[in-house]
DNA sequence: CATAGCTCCTGACCGC
DNA sequence: TGCGGTCAGGAGCTAT
């Protein structure tokens, strides 16, 4: 579900909230993809630091009290392909409910269905585990650095289709399934063209695409499919203004002509074969 | 190094 | 209503 957009809100919902809380408790449910890295209680009394994003990562900083001792490590959390985190009173333990960081300022909870999602300690950023989970991703694509000229390089580097660089997120993270589709559609490539063979202009186009995507679904709190929301159980917007995911078999919105789904890598694409062109 | 395929797990949906 | 098959927003791991 959650692509950087809806991590991106899932932050902004709860980081000011939770930020200088102290850790009262926490509860595992069910495994989740890989144990937490410590024993819970060694969790108890830090305080919870400035919560930030990288890629579809949070990185959940925590200190001893008082805060002016140095840093404690943190948690790494993903939330996988169904995994929400919601902050607030904890109500009764749901099904899915397979973490609790309860704090004095309210329980920060991941409900996962699927349990691909995770929430690892680590000692820092640069240290294992969170750093061997974050070593290969790609740059931000809202950084300074992320620009036609950098993708363009990149790209020269790759053969696969170019939907699958965007997905594979070593070349620029943020981007699923959903956006990724939504991201060639703008910028008028076909889904299956070599990355190798993108010429430079396109690059650029493709570059202000995949920001200007991830920027509107970010403005719309992200796109709800199934059950996406944020840590407040808002759900986002964004799936309405899709112009081709999920659309198969409708009419272009742009051509009028049929969006097709194709598989790649065992994924559906979903593109317009008039629109993007090879 | 780049790439292809497999894998974890549960729920929703579709056709019979 | 029940059953089986298919598909789903992610991404690390392994083998080539």
């Amino acid at each position: 579900m959650p692509e950087l957009p809806e991590v991106e809100v899932t932050r902004q919902s709860f980081a000011s909230r939770v930020e200088g809380a102290q850790i009262l408790g926490v509860r595992l449910g069910k495994p989740l993809r890989w144990p937490l890295g410590c024993e819970p209680t060694a969790l108890v009394g830090l305080a919870v630091g400035a919560v930030v994003r990288r890629g579809k990562y949070l990185w959940v900083p925590l200190r001893a009290h008082p805060p002016m001792e140095a840093p404690r490590g943190g948690l790494l959390i993903h939330l996988g392909m169904s995994g929400a985190l919601t902050f607030g009173t904890a109500g009764v333990v749901g099904l899915h409910d397979h973490f609790d960081l309860q704090t004095s300022a309210g329980t920060l909870r991941l409900t996962d269905p699927r349990r691909f999602g995770s929430v690892v300690w680590s000692p820092s950023l640069i240290e294992d585990p969170a750093a061997k989970l974050l070593s290969r991703l790609g740059v931000e694509p809202f950084d300074a650095s992320f620009d036609g000229a950098y993708l363009h390089q990149a790209l020269q580097r790759r053969r696969q289709a170019i939907k699958l660089v965007l997905l594979g997120g070593d070349v620029v993270v943020g981007a699923g399934n959903i956006y990724a589709c939504e991201a060639l559609f703008a910028a008028g490539i076909d889904p299956r063209l070599r990355s190798d063979k993108i010429s430079r202009p396109r690059a650029e186009r493709l570059s202000t695409a995949i920001r200007g995507i991830l920027e509107r679904a970010l403005s719309l709190g992200g796109s709800t499919l199934r059950d996406f929301h944020d840590a407040h159980g808002m759900a986002g917007a964004f799936q309405q203004e899709a112009r081709v995911y999920g659309r198969e078999g409708q009419a272009c919105r742009v051509c009028a002509g049929l969006v097709r789904r194709i598989v790649q890598a065992q994924r559906s694409t979903f593109f317009c074969a008039h629109c993007q062109k090879r």
